[in-house]
DNA sequence: TTACATCCTCTAGCTACTGTAGATTCAAGC
DNA sequence: GCTTGAATCTACAGTAGCTAGAGGATGTAA
């Protein structure tokens, strides 16, 4: 039996965020001692776990929670944990895509800063200056 | 003289916005009609392009206030304006490096996925299993 | 004058956590 | 058994960067 602390150890967690996971339904209510403090098993540190690693894959919540239901129902179609999947993937490659022509415009700014007063800093001038900008607007956030 | 309606049009923005701009002092307090509604010139036409352009590529609105207070002393030196480029261009290379990594994880799941049944399925299995994961897991986010 | 788009303020909500305060519980050492 | 100190508890507030909605006022063209 772990506690909430050793749980979040095992699986680089933080406490809060364990207990936020409760709170949004995504982890159990686990059992609790005597004195109330949460006490978790191997099914919860699995749980957790594949929460976590879907988190670094860049999966919503909301989507993990689809994985998570998939994966409690053995006899369901794979088809639609392959499209959460797939999905995601084309988010990835999308915002791959827009960093690369973001990388471009900066390192064309940081290249041709010249160092001296701001009057003439080109930094600023492209940024004041949108015309020569190759970014498409649609979205933000990177 | 510009309504805020016309202000967001020209800069892509939404209205709600431009007022949440203000609120937090990115943007100054503009004149108004007698009756109360805000009119924008041209300064503040610059000012707010600026902003969006500098938010298209990644700047977080604490840089953008850096980056305007410089804009604002043309006698300053160039050297600021270049570090915030410089730690941004830093960030989206960590960002792209990041999401390379993933996009090989997420592809070699959807590739290995054969389509059966749940309880067979790849994509799940990836997720369950963290030790086949290339990745490292200090940071999240994407 | 009337219709209607646009504007106003204010408040709450979003994602995915993170941090804090103040009280309680647990486990180890003596 | 008692003390001590780390870990836990609940509850609430805060983060970034907006976005949405209610309910009412204003501006403008026909």
């Amino acid at each position: 039996m772990l506690t909430i602390g050793n749980l979040a150890k095992k699986t680089g967690t933080k406490v809060q965020t364990i207990r936020y996971y409760e709170q949004i339904g995504l982890m159990p209510e686990p059992g609790r001692t005597e004195g109330g403090q949460r006490r978790y098993g191997d099914a919860e540190l699995d749980r957790l776990s594949f929460i976590r690693h879907s988190r670094q894959l860049g999966f919503s919540l909301d989507a993990i929670r689809e994985l998570l239901d998939l994966s409690d129902h053995p006899e369901k179609s794979c088809d639609e944990a392959d499209a959460i999947a797939r999905r995601q993937l084309r988010q990835v490659e999308q915002r791959m895509a827009r960093l690369k022509a973001l990388r471009t415009e900066l390192k064309r700014m940081v290249h041709e800063c010249s160092g001296g007063r701001t009057a003439d800093c080109r930094v600023l001038e492209v940024l004041r200056d949108h015309s020569e900008c190759l970014t498409d607007h649609d979205d933000i956030g990177a």
